[in-house]
DNA sequence: GTGGTCTAGACCACA
DNA sequence: GTGGTCTAGACCACA
């Protein structure tokens, strides 16, 4: 049995996280002001470093662009929001199959599960 | 954005995880002994007492039968394993289906992707 | 003669059945707020964790609700009381059959002696 | 709430509660001659002081007679054995009285569920 | 040796 | 402030 017990994600991971979602869901678009790190620490309710720590990750990343002075822009890139969408969706499918497979299911069965459960809740 | 940042599950609650995987998975059986309490506390790094609780709790849940002085055991019963599978595939089917719609993806796309993606590590 | 001599119960179920007393007088009442476990545990003088246990098993048992951060509550459920006073009185009158069946009593000898001593107080 | 918890009573008053019994079933009987302390000590698996002090205590309640040299013998007394069985006897039904009423039934109540549980099991 | 109970005390999560 | 989790460690009950 393993013995390493599931840490939850840096906080900072988790807001970077977040935003790509808001990114995805079309809430914020390329081009756009990102709140500045003062005003999100105080939504979140986050201490202001792990602001800074996220959005400097974000624009290593070249999601987001930070001017000093003016504030942190999303990148204005076509295909930006596209790709993000695929690796997240790939992530997390990856991480569903992994799933799936670590209790026995064979892809096959893997299918039948989704087909039913979509299925049910369409009706 | 979310202002709550996900927490990792007790430990005692990812104890009775990895040993429900191990029974799926057949590394466990019905009728089997569990490692005593303080054994698995050794092997798995934490205190004796969060053994006892995850134990404690699978008695309650009906999955094992501790028996003093003698040891902890899987119940033999024959739908056991086949009902606790059936539960985790759909919690993780569920989770996966929510995952892709907050991700913006609709029913066909979820299956696109997921086909996508089981036939890509066919190959 | 027997060679196991009779143990005390744990202090946590001593706990539960107080408050099931409680419950079976009135003292308690559905939906009422029962003390903090740790002003429980200072009441009682009695380690908080035991108290936890105790408020724990209740939840389990559905007699209680425990709401993080709230408090700890005697579930809504008017049939609540009647079906602990029942469980409680058969279980007692059953004791009293096995002992005085211990003793040599027939059940017309077990009426008897009951009348007697009901009688004699009742004067 | 109470704040005193049950203790189990002391072994030596257990072991006097025994043959008390005993007495009362026939399975001793006026004049006959108790195992020696040692021998008892070894059949309960109790210390030999705490046989002593049952013996002891019984000698005080006029029960038995220990002769120096010969061995404890329970005394011979006609009333004896009817006495023991009705202070037995009283005790367990005023036991029974003050938890019935401390769970809030009258006493024709007592004398219904008392009857209740006996016709049921005479089926 | 195995499970069960209890204490003392720390720290977290929720409000 | 209230419940929940976890550790460290003692001691008991059963076999």
């Amino acid at each position: 049995m393993q013995k390493n017990f599931q840490k939850s994600r840096a906080i900072y991971e988790q807001i970077i996280e977040g935003i790509k979602k808001m990114l995805i869901r079309g809430e914020f678009k390329p081009g756009d002001k990102l709140p500045s790190q003062r005003e999100m620490a105080q939504k979140l309710e986050v201490n202001p470093n792990t602001i800074q720590r996220a959005y400097r990750e974000m624009e290593v990343m070249g999601l987001t662009e930070s001017r000093r002075g003016i504030g942190t822009y999303i990148k204005e890139d076509g295909n930006l929001v596209k790709g993000i969408k695929e690796e997240m969706a790939e992530r997390s499918v990856k991480n569903f199959k992994r799933e799936m497979e670590s209790l026995g299911f064979s892809p096959p069965e893997i299918k039948d599960w989704l087909k039913r459960i979509i299925d049910l809740e369409k009706t």
